[in-house]
DNA sequence: TCGACCATGTTGCCTGGGCAACTTATTTTC
DNA sequence: GAAAATAAGTTGCCCAGGCAACATGGTCGA
């Protein structure tokens, strides 16, 4: 049971909170669920107005279309703190879906705890809800790197534009990405085995190099790297 | 002068704060601008640490190519607050360009007089960040329901993935979307008259009808629209 | 009322990339 | 360590949609 103070103190969201004050106010008032791998922890169209953290496991965050047909938005590992967007707005209603990619452990709360006063020293409240607004905002700057490279056209555009964002983000020109080629291809909406192509022609046109996951770009890229986000 | 604190008090941002309190602690701290059609409020790369408020004009938020290709995230028209987003991140450093769409008038002051005490009546500032928040979360779901349209591969796809999204947006079946024909190109990121095409195609089907930038969606769509966001 | 201009709609050509079917590499299992 | 399973890379076909060039209709100023 202290482990979940534990893990919660790991999380960018508690890390100034002394373990002793989340397993007083936290642990008491939520609960603790794990999923099967494939499983749902979040269905879009349903309501959430809880703060869900990702103990154990890995979700893939996802849209679901009337046809079948599916796109990745993003890959969050344990320990994580999920359905942050969702809690801050009146209806919590998600468009999207979060699925269990590994069998996962969730902590849940009532969003209520941080976002209105008594269930908390107040002062470390402030500092919560601070905390809150820096992690959404730096989620939406992951959604607005998504949509950079999803707005480019041409699948060498798209690919060059995610790997420099990655790049920018990581402040190096060598990376790993934590996607597979599947992933990737699902993350960029381009067809697999076309990215595999591109990415092996870019290789031998020397624009990058990679083995897997890791890439280097060698090319000067297009994006002049300052400082990125955050 | 007092014009400003009237139109601030039109944003959603300050509807709860009363005129005079504008007028004392936010109008003397800030400055105005005005910006002529075609020229840039906040650049990409460009940090920004003020929330830019839009008394007069429309701005086009958009994504800059290294090949000088472009494409449009949102459109916002005045009264408005820019810049939401980039305030609350560390670094406030934008991916995006702010473009004057028409001429503009543009009130802008310190992030830091709602970020830290002391600037404002403290009940008054905590009820602002909640707003903040709030909105901030907003502008968080409108980029969530632009990824949903630009994962969608297909022509139609998009089209109907973005339409149906309004209509659930609007809670219509009838409705009218912000773009013209031209921008909504730009927003669906696909080429203007194959847009025009396969919307006169879809026409002609019965699946939707329009004229302009007024839509009407004629068969049940994919999505089950009960209530939207926020 | 006319002409100029801009937004929207139409048509056809051509290629980028989706898709399927396959090969090769890598990891897992017993 | 061989077989099976999974992931990555390769090849070719073919069509959706980018692009250009043009047609139409709507708006505005004189």
């Amino acid at each position: 049971m202290e482990q979940i103070a534990q893990i919660l103190k790991q999380t960018k969201l508690f890390k100034d909170v002394s373990q002793e004050l989340l397993q007083t106010c936290i642990v008491p008032r939520g609960k603790t669920v794990s999923y099967p791998k494939g499983s749902c922890l979040i269905s879009a169209g349903q309501k959430c107005h809880s703060f869900l953290i990702l103990l154990q496991g890995t979700v893939n965050i996802m849209y679901y279309y009337a046809d079948g047909s599916t796109s990745l938005s993003s890959k969050e590992a344990a320990p994580r703190v999920l359905a942050l967007d969702l809690v801050a707005t009146k209806s919590g209603t998600s468009p999207y879906f979060a699925v269990a990619a590994e069998p996962c452990l969730v902590f849940s709360f009532p969003a209520d705890l941080l976002l209105k006063p008594g269930s908390f020293p107040e002062e470390q409240r402030q500092a919560l809800l601070q905390q809150f607004l820096i992690m959404l905002s730096h989620l939406h700057m992951e959604k607005e790197k998504h949509l950079m490279v999803l707005s480019r056209n041409g699948l060498r555009d798209r690919i060059i534009t995610y790997l420099s964002l990655q790049a920018q983000w990581k402040n190096s020109l060598s990376f790993t990405i934590p996607f597979s080629r599947e992933e990737m291809a699902a993350y960029l909406s381009v067809n697999r085995s076309n990215l595999s192509h591109e990415l092996s022609r870019m290789k031998q046109e020397g624009i990058i190099d990679f083995y897997r996951n890791s890439f280097t770009l060698r090319k000067a890229d297009p994006f002049l790297g300052s400082d990125s986000q955050m």
